[in-house]
DNA sequence: CCCCCAAGTTAATGAGCGTTAACTCCAGCA
DNA sequence: TGCTGGAGTTAACGCTCATTAACTTGGGGG
């Protein structure tokens, strides 16, 4: 193996993670297919092929980001509704706890959650699916405690309902890094500090789903 | 000029709009660079540099699809606002017009909604331009009648409040033709009869509206 | 001290693609 | 009837770009 520890912490990062968020970034900003590996190689500082001494090839890449946030959201989602699952009153605490863990993401990983949901029709068949594979489960996750924190959505006729209230604040969730993107001062989205947006999503999401629960079972068209 | 009018009905819609209906459906289906020029002729019944007949260029067509849903989202929004403005207790009442408008270009114009903040980045800087003012005009639109139907959101410290809740609902509206695309069941949307995802969407925005009012001024972090 | 391999380099290859050129075809009109 | 121009065709050009090949280099363990 290569050397195995002190990083001269000029280069914090292993080349590999270095490559990781580079090319975030750069996929992020111009799209999968927008983006050459030459430049992908100079933002770390290496050139063009080198690369290939690190991942398989460009699709490689892409998967790797896709697959690793996609586990990222399922495995925390999942640590945050495993803590107290089951019981009643503590319903809507886990659902509290699983928006801010998305929010956590959609604030400090906004080329990832931006990528995640934009580019995974450039993977190839099997990644794709093992990429879908985790965010069906992450989705479930969500369906199952909204369900058990809002009692108008947990009747079976409500399960499409809340199925898609959740894709929907998804998407709320999501769209935020993306239309709020490159205003860079310390902390400030948009004109409002980092944690006061969060609330505010946080604020939204829930309001969604109130939303969804009140009007559950009604006909009436808009 | 060409034939004036006695369209054969057999190709009910002008080749302009033909190409531009086909093109959007691959451009959504597998992005703007991922589709080539060849790809969009076959789908039409020509092949290839015949499109140049019609558009300028590959760009010419993006640009077209682009400004043409943006124009139309801004007319229609612009219609539904001019009804009544002004007054005081219409303002929830114009809100809710905005928002059906917009439930129904997301429902009715799948591929349209899904290109229009997806590929902006693939036009050039002049197009990507008009498409912005075009975009911000709508979003100004609605923050002055978020802020007129919910005065907790009215003050000027509260601006930022509004334009960002604004951006989320967008995100919200937007993402579900994405996430459930392609079940094309007549009128079936993930399970859900068409009525029935527009009234959830037009709930799921009312209360995230709702929400950002409630939690507007509070400091409290998540 | 020497060898070896991880990590890079540049050059070449080969495919894909947007666009242009040159040519064909036919409907409509004077 | 003969011509004109819109609409399409195929072939060719030029460029980009992912990937591979062949070669260089430097540092650590035997």
């Amino acid at each position: 193996m290569g050397s195995m520890s002190n990083v001269p912490a000029t280069a914090a990062l292993p080349r590999r993670d270095q490559i990781r968020k580079e090319a975030a970034r750069l996929f992020a900003a111009r799209g999968f297919l927008g983006v050459g590996v030459d430049e992908i190689g100079k933002a770390v500082g290496i050139s063009g092929p080198g690369l290939y001494r690190h991942f398989a090839g460009k699709d490689a890449m892409l998967a790797d980001l896709l697959v690793g946030i996609s586990e990222r959201l399922l495995e925390e989602g999942r640590r945050r509704a495993g803590d107290r699952t089951g019981d009643d009153a503590g319903a809507q605490g886990v659902l509290d706890a699983l928006i801010s863990g998305h929010v956590d993401f959609a604030l400090d990983d906004r080329d990832l959650i931006t990528l995640h949901d934009r580019e995974l029709l450039h993977l190839k068949e099997e990644d794709r699916r093992r990429v879908r594979r985790l965010q069906r489960g992450y989705l479930e996750l969500w369906v199952e405690v909204v369900r058990q924190a809002l009692p108008a959505l947990a009747g079976p006729d409500e399960e499409p309902v809340a199925r898609a209230a959740v894709h929907a604040v998804f998407g709320l969730l999501n769209s935020t890094p993306h239309s709020l993107g490159p205003n860079v001062a310390q902390g400030e989205w948009a004109g409002l500090p980092r944690d006061s947006m969060a609330a505010l999503l946080h604020s939204l999401a829930q309001g969604a789903f109130a939303a969804a629960a009140r009007s559950a079972g009604k006909p009436g068209a808009a």
